[in-house]
DNA sequence: GTAAAGTAGTTTATATTGTAAACTAAAATA
DNA sequence: TATTTTAGTTTACAATATAAACTACTTTAC
């Protein structure tokens, strides 16, 4: 009837993350920042999750003399999402 | 751009369970264990977590000598579900 | 040049939440 | 009348989430 939804992705902001980065691909921590509206230590935390999980690797460069990261999705990641939103329909249906 | 999604309806068994009341309206507490396959400690948590939002009500009665209780979905509940299933669309889509 | 303020994050301490295991209480069964 | 079963509830521990504090460096202003 209800199949489990990865614990990974049910959750607000790390779900917020992966549905920027399935269409974005790749996205600056101050992109994502804004757009989820999540404190930037909340948001290290998550994006250190999805990437131990293997969802978005994390590089790490210099822009104007700042520290910059970056993330991207992986295939693991979108094939997670796409399950995840796949699983949640039969809860949603409400039949 | 994502909307805070109810805290007490992103969590897998208390979805489920209010999922199932939409369309059945009342369910016994042995019907909604055998289909989310909780344990029985757990939904008896989560069903008093979800009356205490005023999302179900819970009656307690017997039958053939022993403990019955009857879960069903409030006006609140069938509300909340709604704005969850609107609010969450956003993070499925990926666009 | 150095003090203060800003950028871009990370770490950690605490609070919240989730859940399995232990427990209650009564009924059925052997 | 002891044991098992039914139908849950309570509680103690584990996992998770997050705000606050911290790191490390840069820019700006005096």
């Amino acid at each position: 009837m209800f199949k489990d939804l990865d614990p990974l992705l049910h959750q607000q902001l790390r779900l917020s993350v992966i549905s920027l980065l399935v269409s974005t691909k790749e996205a600056e921590f101050g992109f994502l920042k804004d757009k989820t509206n999540a404190t930037a230590g909340n948001l290290s935390v998550q994006l250190n999750k999805l990437a131990d999980a293997g969802y978005i690797t994390i590089a790490k460069s210099f822009r104007d003399n700042y520290p910059l990261t970056t993330c991207k999705i992986t295939p693991q990641g979108i094939t997670a999402f796409e399950n995840y939103v796949s699983a949640l329909q039969d809860y949603l249906k409400s039949k």
